[in-house]
DNA sequence: CCTGCCGCCTGCGCGC
DNA sequence: TGCGCGCAGGCGGCAG
């Protein structure tokens, strides 16, 4: 469930709880866990024990924690927690990996009721871990290349919305951050990309950032329990929702009530007044070549 | 190559 | 009260 703003607030909270600590105890508590960790969780454990972690980098959704030259990558998946703590307090029924360091001190527990997220090793992966290649710069680190999504993304024969969870292009954006900032371009979410304008797709992209970054420093979404900080506490951006979950309440801007749609198994929201549903692909393709 | 579909899991709220 | 269903913040693998 966790997004780019969720993640990275998890980010920030273990760079400043758990870098420069050594790993003592690793414990696998459930298998699933760790299943891209093709050597199983024996292995896992054994090469993590006595490693010091130097630091917490993200891309997307995907975190990291270098040691040396290697990582451990985790992925929230849809109910993922990392969260910092007393050894002592009680290990909950969804903890699923528990790492405790050589310090003594808060214990780090990696916690997944619905156990899409997973942890693995990452060799060779401090800097971005190659088990990650085939992921896209984030919209808000420095690698990312604004003129060339822009570009890739016209070229798609997709659906708008499709494109910005494809994190193969873009990455960070979660079926949440997607409606948002769909309803914050005005644009639609069946709009086939390949008939973008290019403000049009400027514009997507500044609605993008700007949703991340507003939820960022509200220290993310949370509807309830399921995602937290380090610390277990929820982020407060789900008051600034305007479309995601409010089907059937006015729209913010106009008053229209917000509608959602069956979406690849899912959802998507969108204000009908201010988001219409565009024309077919063939009207456009119509219009592009009469104006040229 | 690109696009789209499916399975992987648990738990909750809803209507019957 | 119980039960089945739909739904939930996501991804990798694979078919066409």
């Amino acid at each position: 469930m966790p997004e780019l703003p969720e993640v990275e607030t998890v980010r920030a909270g273990l760079e400043r709880h758990v870098v420069g600590r050594t790993i003592d105890t690793v414990e696998v508590l459930h298998p699933r866990a760790v299943r891209r960790h093709l050597a199983g969780p024996a292995d896992f454990a054994a090469v993590l024990r006595g490693r010091t972690i130097t630091g917490a980098r993200r891309r997307g959704k995907y975190l990291w924690l270098p040691v040396a030259e290697d990582a451990l990558l985790a992925h929230l998946g849809m109910s993922g927690q990392l969260l910092v703590g007393d050894p002592a307090r009680p290990v909950s029924a969804h903890v699923r990996a528990r790492f405790t360091f050589t310090d003594a001190g808060p214990d780090l527990r990696f916690t997944d009721q619905r156990t899409f997220g997973h942890l693995v090793w990452a060799g060779g992966g401090a800097v971005l871990p190659p088990l990650i290649a085939h992921i896209a710069p984030d919209p808000l680190e420095p690698a990312f290349d604004e003129e060339a999504f822009i570009a890739r993304l016209r070229l798609r024969h997709t659906g708008l919305k499709r494109a910005l969870l494809d994190q193969s292009l873009v990455s960070g954006i979660g079926n949440i951050y997607a409606d948002e900032a769909l309803w914050r371009a005005r644009l639609h979410w069946a709009r086939a990309t390949d008939t973008l304008t290019r403000p049009e797709a400027t514009r997507t992209l500044s609605a993008v950032r700007e949703v991340l970054g507003d939820a960022l420093q509200a220290g993310g979404t949370s509807f309830d329990s399921l995602y937290v900080n380090v610390n277990g506490e929820s982020g407060y951006f789900g008051r600034s929702l305007s479309v995601y979950g409010k089907a059937g309440q006015p729209c913010p801007r106009c008053g229209a009530l917000i509608r959602r749609d069956p979406f690849m198994n899912r959802s998507a929201h969108s204000c009908p007044r201010c988001q219409p549903r565009p024309r077919s692909r063939r009207d456009h393709r119509d219009l592009r070549d009469r104006s040229t």
